[in-house]
DNA sequence: TTTCTGCTGGAATATTCATTCCATTATTGG
DNA sequence: CCAATAATGGAATGAATATTCCAGCAGAAA
């Protein structure tokens, strides 16, 4: 094996396209084949098996290997790997950057390596959140907070920052809501007041704090509606919620983006105070 | 093998998250944990093998199995398609991003069309600002908040979601903080104690709080270094700044988008932690 | 407490799969 | 036209993987 070509192995798709493209006229007549079909049907690349992708190429398996190692990686499965981060959408992981960084003969501090992961992931949750959206459910949690007599927001840790956000803007926008935010241990006593006229809305994510979880429940006790926002169907506010609004965040090195959350946040709270001002 | 299973397999992925959601509650310890973990990480699924996703979801391989036949398929490979069929559908090219979007447009709600606005107003802060970002200056401010003995975080109003996060974060990590909050308008008591070894990490946009602005100024009074995080060289947080992080918000409906923000809050957050453990 | 049923973990097995190897076929240069 | 070199096809190999099986265990019922 020439191990000379093995340092140059694309590690993301789009560098591995701008490779193939370059190289695809000086390639033998099989191994352009597979560039021209792997290029045209990336998924079945990152799906298949050595074999089937073979088949549908019309080329031998050997065929892919040697196509794979032309490009420097050390089989058909390490170039799948690149086809298969790419339909992942995955952040890379800082350790990623490095490498790829070094790949690309660039710098950046530390610190700017983190940052690009962090606004990565923004675009990434958003991007996602986007497409995978329960447009319904947000239409219903907006009646259903519209009418609402007082909208109670709880969420703690991670969450606060949001719910600590809707509370100043619907503060500015005339909604009258309470900030459940355990100031001195209070939080129940907050949200004792809580009666069926009256909205909870909630957010929690993994690892769901326990005391979200039991206001949440003695809400929906007392008679209130509950709108969930949370990471997953199995979280537990979303059994007792009336409406669920599940937000899959992207992630940077454990760090949830809270970008789509925010932009649910502030949707939701111009959404109802449009509503309620007779929108 | 009992054939009677097998008849109800289901064939889109839609169809088997709602069988699986249906049937949680009545399966098993183990076989709840895969459920749960499936749902949660359906790329992983998609794209593991049966090892790795047992090592991640904390199973052994044979659990994997026995889910996907309690659901009716053969074994874990034709769950596996289900759920790698789902992400061949769901194709994130972008002009059916955009293709879809244009669909939804025209049918939507007006709270969509608001938190449409919002998603946008979203990406288009991160965008603006990983082109204009002074790399430079975040290493400085990094630098600067990872020798400081106490980071003071300032921000009030619609600042506080960020700092209130950067604490919950610092504190996470192991960096020394306090959040000024204003609780009982304590703000400039709490900010009393700062000291020439300390750092205060200001943020405040347009219109800036009062408050914030002379908090800066009696933290810069008593020697702490400042960092200031604002949208504009004229801010009156932006003179007494040893770094300044100058970020311009895109803005919908009059609320500023808070996500390339919080994601300096973050990265911030990481860095200097990494920075003070040694890295 | 005892028995029984069903769940779980982990080793053993069988299958699938990528890769390698070599004979054969094409291509290039003299 | 011939020799030399590169490319190709396809079978053989070895590794990785899913699946099966069984003993041990936990929880429920008697």
């Amino acid at each position: 094996m020439v191990d000379g070509e093995n340092a140059e192995a694309p590690k993301d798709f789009e560098t591995l396209r701008a490779l193939i493209i370059e190289r695809r006229a000086t390639l033998p007549k099989r191994l352009a084949q597979v560039a021209i079909y792997a290029l045209d049907n990336p998924d079945e690349v990152a799906f298949g098996t050595a074999a089937s992708v073979a088949q549908s190429a019309e080329v031998q398996p050997s065929t892919l290997v040697r196509f794979a190692q032309s490009f420097g990686f050390q089989g058909f499965s390490d170039l799948q790997d690149v086809f298969r981060a790419r339909l992942r959408e995955r952040v890379p992981s800082y350790d990623e950057r490095i490498e790829r960084m070094r790949q690309h003969g660039i710098t950046a501090s530390r610190s700017n390596l983190i940052l690009d992961g962090f606004l990565e992931a923004t675009e990434q949750s958003v991007a996602g959140f986007r497409s995978g959206a329960d447009r319904d459910a947000l239409d219903r949690a907006v009646d259903l907070l519209a009418q609402a007599h007082t909208i109670y927001l709880i969420g703690l840790r991670r969450s606060f920052p949001i719910t600590s956000y809707m509370s100043y803007a619907m503060g500015k926008l005339g909604v009258r809501n309470i900030l459940v935010d355990a100031v001195a241990g209070m939080a129940s006593e907050q949200a004792g007041f809580i009666g069926d006229k009256d909205a909870a809305l909630a957010i929690s994510f993994t690892p769901y704090a326990n005391e979200t979880v039991s206001l949440v429940g003695s809400a929906k006790a007392r008679g209130a509606r509950i709108v969930s926002v949370t990471d997953s169907i199995f979280s537990p506010i979303s059994a007792p919620a009336d409406v669920l609004i599940e937000i899959g965040e992207a992630n940077f090195e454990g760090f949830r983006s809270m970008a789509a959350t925010m932009a649910v946040a502030m949707a939701l709270s111009v959404a109802v105070a449009a509503r309620r001002g007779g929108g």
